[in-house]
RNA sequence: GGCUUGAUAGCUCAGUUGGUAGAGCAGGGGACUGAAAAUCCCCGUGUCAGUGGUUCGAUUCCACUUCAAGCCA
């Protein structure tokens, strides 16, 4: 039997992703997944770009605003989940469209990788960290190099998620990385075909800062005040781009024009992570941002015929 | 108008007792399998303002010019 086909759209944050995919998604009768790690969260809009019902156009989107801040939410759910998504769309008759800038999500889908099922082990993490600070990260570092010797050649000494990370799995499973890693990619379901958008360096960075400037004007601040105010622990959340750097400013550590390059600069560096992450899959084909969205979703649509 | 100080990387500046120069920031490239908007690695040639002089050799010393800041009129 034919795989059924699913269009994916990636590419940097401020590359107008959404209003092409709105625009594919009405013409083709499709519906939406999106693949972004932090519109994921409820209560956070304006920092996220998250679309709002209007410009949805009635078009439905998954895996959007459904967690809340407080949630641990990781790559094993969202691959999980879209999977469900994607179904359901299928079994609709419409076509799924997968939306988003986060690159590790994205390929947990078009790889197809298998995440063993276990839970994070925060105390182990507390423990491991414990270790750290006493006995430097370096001591974590050859602990996992005895563990597994192949992984480390490419983690840094000073990568710590990614110490802790090979610790943990092989606490958990009693395999390494490399041997989970090896058995982790399946045969895809889908047909995935494959898009990014892309443009000008110059014209790109100008259009992130202006993006910027229009978050705090439309209350980037007050949206931060309030998580800050509502939730103690926001594990994930937390980490998104606008959010901590607003904190940082409400608790007074830096000032709101430092604030606002700061949120402008580490976008910038954000956009070029992500367009490092794209580059490296050779099966993308490249759609030009500048170009009108009519021309795009030709492209989008003859590709996908293929 | 006179005096003083400055002019070196996109920006802020350091430096060369004369042998063509280096930091921070910005920027660029890369890695990435349960925190990924996270985490981490690598990357510095620029008429040393212009013109002339001294010198084997000047970005460095000298003169003039231009520009900027400050002071005095």
């Amino acid at each position: 039997m034919e795989k059924h086909k699913v269009i994916v759209i990636g590419g940097p944050t401020a590359s107008g992703k959404t209003s092409l995919s709105i625009e594919l998604a009405k013409k083709i009768n499709g519906e939406i997944v999106s693949a972004d790690s932090m519109q994921i969260y409820k209560e956070m809009n304006i920092g996220t770009a998250k679309p709002d019902i209007l410009e949805m156009q009635g078009i439905k989107h998954y895996l959007i605003d459904f967690v809340s801040p407080e949630t641990r939410y990781s790559v094993a759910d969202y691959k999980r989940d879209a999977k469900i998504a994607i179904k359901e769309i299928i079994e609709k008759g419409k076509m799924p469209i997968v939306v988003g800038g986060t690159g590790l999500y994205i390929d947990s889908l078009i790889y197809e990788i298998d995440y063993p099922q276990i839970e994070t082990d925060l105390e182990y993490r507390k423990e491991l960290q414990r270790v750290a600070d006493e006995n430097g990260l370096q001591y974590l570092y050859e602990m996992a190099k005895k563990i597994d010797e192949k992984a480390m050649e490419k983690i840094s000494e000073n990568d710590s998620k990614r110490i802790l990370r090979v610790l943990e799995l092989y606490k958990q499973t009693g395999k390494t990385k490399t041997e989970l890693e090896l058995a982790s990619r399946k045969e895809p379901e889908y047909d995935y075909k494959i898009f990014a958008i892309t443009m000008e360096r110059e014209i790109f960075y100008d259009r992130i800062n202006k993006r910027v400037d229009i978050m705090i004007k439309n209350g980037l601040v007050e949206e931060v005040q309030s998580l800050y105010t509502k939730y103690k622990n926001m594990p994930t959340a937390i980490q998104g781009l606008g959010y901590k750097e607003v904190i940082e400013y409400i608790e007074g550590k830096i000032t709101k024009d430092e604030m606002i390059e700061k949120i402008k600069r580490e976008s910038r560096r954000y956009a070029k992570r992500q367009l490092t992450w794209f580059r490296k899959n050779k099966e993308i084909v490249w759609l030009d941002g500048m170009e009108k969205v009519e021309k795009n979703i030709d492209i989008i649509l003859e590709e996908t015929k293929k």
